[in-house]
DNA sequence: CGGCAGATTGACACTAATCAACATGGGTGG
DNA sequence: CCACCCATGTTGATTAGTGTCAATCTGCCG
């Protein structure tokens, strides 16, 4: 790891803005509610007042350190709920990646459901239950694996979710859209904008994958890719052709 | 990062003991258990039938990869429960540290207090919500600290965790037991055994800590413990005195 | 067409991993 | 009771993998 200093950090991660549109729609307690990309929804700290659901669009939630060195814990999109833990402040910040369009509730509406609905809190309990699983999938990744088992991890969640938007079975999808830009990707995945520049480009001429603009991905290898991610610690045989096996 | 074989994984991590010794005292439901250090409680991926509860010592709880390589999530001690999140599956594994008593139990009669008492859902989503938030807190530290800042932050959350336990502030304990030994720190904080030695000594040569053994760490400077724990980015000068400033 | 943000590539620096030797210390058997 | 032994921890030398700094490329929008 470097010096950190935040030397990548660009203006928009740094003077973001704070507009918050008003919505109109009114549905059972839910106020709909259209933000353009780069709106901070919450921060980090801010007084939890509401629970939002995503409608359309992709979120970054992170977490930063004093000097601006950032985590992003996670991407919201397409009917994720953002806000359920039940703590007096919210945890990260959520800032809008896309023109977004959200569901809004309050708190303490929902507070109220919860206590009458017998259903809900295990609804809800489910959800940030899901949250942690995947909260321990990325310790293992940001702990524990290389820049490139990083990026193949990344690219198969994506194509994991994808697959499970668009089709029915539990197949991946050849073809991923990301949202976000690499700099995000990076703070996702513990890395640099260069190194998961560098990363792309190795598996593009590995042939694993293709990239006909940067921002969207063919998986060409789904096979080899998934080996990366699961760490079984295949260098392309440089470790044995090193020892002459 | 290294090459990532897992060349310091010890035996014990290798072939730990599976043997679970049976509990005497049944408490409405509660079957309490003595298990040896060593002991693997349950494995990532086995059937979630049972709720755990730590009456004491310290379990690490870890996702590994193919190799071997392990991500400690975290370590779970006095009153903490394991198992909580509804999945159907335990999704890592849990294993002694220490000898441990346990409280255990059954997942359908944990189901059927969740669905009768209407407290009990929000106290689980309380818990799990907790866990989530140090989830967060922790990829912040695996993504974004360096060595010096990881072994710091993880000092300081130790002796918060004791201050709690035994006072009644919210001050930090000066004196910590470390129950876990140099291994499990480095899985932990996603660094190898001799990293967190080595940063162990600086921090005692830099006279932040005393080490009276191995074990035990006594705080001597918290104020600039937590001056690198929150990521302030001062290397002591090092920089400065490089450049010549 | 020009400007600018984002992405890529290159050269180099540096942190932490690796490999290896040595220290410590708690337990066991003679 | 002491010597040995093995697990654990520390320290040293070297290197691999990323970070940093800097230049260049690409594509989009005014």
């Amino acid at each position: 790891m470097g010096t950190h200093f935040a030397s990548h950090a660009t203006a928009s991660h740094r003077f973001p803005k704070f507009v918050v549109s008003q919505g109109a729609a009114n549905v059972e307690g839910a106020v709909v509610q259209r933000v353009d990309s780069g709106t901070i929804l919450f921060a980090e700290g801010d007084d939890a007042e509401c629970v939002f659901e995503v409608v359309s669009g992709t979120m970054r939630l992170y977490k930063a350190l004093a000097d601006g060195r950032r985590q992003i814990t996670g991407f919201a999109s397409g009917g994720q709920m953002l806000g359920l833990a039940p703590e007096r402040h919210y945890v990260c910040t959520a800032e809008a990646v896309t023109p977004m369009v959200l569901r809004r509730y309050q708190r303490r509406a929902f507070d109220r459901r919860i206590d009458s609905e017998p259903g809900m809190a295990r609804r809800i309990l489910q959800a940030v239950s899901n949250e942690l699983r995947m909260a321990q999938d990325q310790m293992l990744l940001l702990g524990r694996k290389s820049a490139v088992e990083k990026v193949a991890s990344f690219l198969l969640r994506l194509a994991e979710t994808e697959a499970d938007t668009e089709t029915v079975d539990g197949d991946v999808a050849d073809r991923i859209d990301l949202p976000m830009g690499r700099g995000d990707v990076a703070d996702y995945l513990g890395l640099t904008v260069e190194t998961v520049s560098r990363t792309f480009t190795k598996l593009r001429n590995d042939g694993l994958i293709a990239l006909p603009t940067p921002s969207s991905v063919e998986i060409l290898d789904s096979g080899q890719l998934r080996e990366l991610a699961a760490g079984v610690a295949d260098d392309g045989g440089m470790l044995r052709r090193a020892a002459g096996w």
